[in-house]
DNA sequence: ATGTCATATTCCTATATCGGTATATAGTGT
DNA sequence: ACACTATATACCGATATAGGAATATGACAT
């Protein structure tokens, strides 16, 4: 077997740091393709097929107006990758050390250190 | 060109969906090789060469102890990835449009609606 | 019809994968 | 030294890439 196709998800379409680029390129607003090729400064074939797998997986949506396609973001594609990463926040925002003080106090309260039992 | 080695960052690693199994079980804390293989239902091979890859993006840290190696995750490894999706969080995210109207709110302060200018 | 602009697709090559199998390395006990 | 356990590495095969170059498709203007 090989490695998992670009296209089979969101992970594996986003791990091209070029095709983050042109997700961050739409995040300003719906773009045709040349405009994503005068940006990345890379070869107009090459925009097409990345913004194929993005299509594909689809963190991206197409509109036709004459012979522009205009490409436009849609970012709950990438939830997926959103939700799973976010259980790893804890282990570097200082914030969650705040909120681990308040939960341990919580604790000391359940093991009946608190007034009420 | 090829596609970018898996090893080539935290983004590319965690594509392969095993690979975020692992982390996942790891995030219960230290284990050993065989833990992993038995919970996985992954030949032993396979474990250690996912094992491989994550440690050389930093996403989990070896200790030997006796003939056992024990792996630990290392979160702060996904924290591009945290960082990268999270601009794009309020795609989904409901609460975001209520952060927004604060922000419209905000706007129209500053054009000189409010009391003070 | 023809030419031109905007985009997509096809063909190419080199490379890196994943799983499977076999084997190597290394620590432990006898 | 020898067997046994735990893990890593090497080798193989099939596959899917990414970029480059060439070409196809499709819309618009004349």
């Amino acid at each position: 077997m090989a490695r998992a196709a670009t296209t089979a998800d969101a992970f594996n379409a986003v791990a091209e740091p070029r095709r983050r680029e042109i997700l961050d390129l739409l995040a300003g607003g719906e773009r045709p393709v040349n405009d994503l090729v005068d940006q990345l400064g890379l070869a107009q074939p090459q925009v097409s097929k990345h913004l194929r797998v993005l299509r594909e997986v689809g963190a991206v949506d197409v509109r036709a107006q004459g012979r522009q396609r205009l490409y436009r973001l849609n970012g709950r594609a990438l939830k997926p990758i959103h939700d799973w990463v976010k259980g790893y926040e804890r282990m570097w925002s200082e914030r969650f050390d705040e909120l681990d003080a308040v939960l341990d106090d919580l604790k000391r309260k359940e093991r009946g250190d608190d007034d009420d039992e």
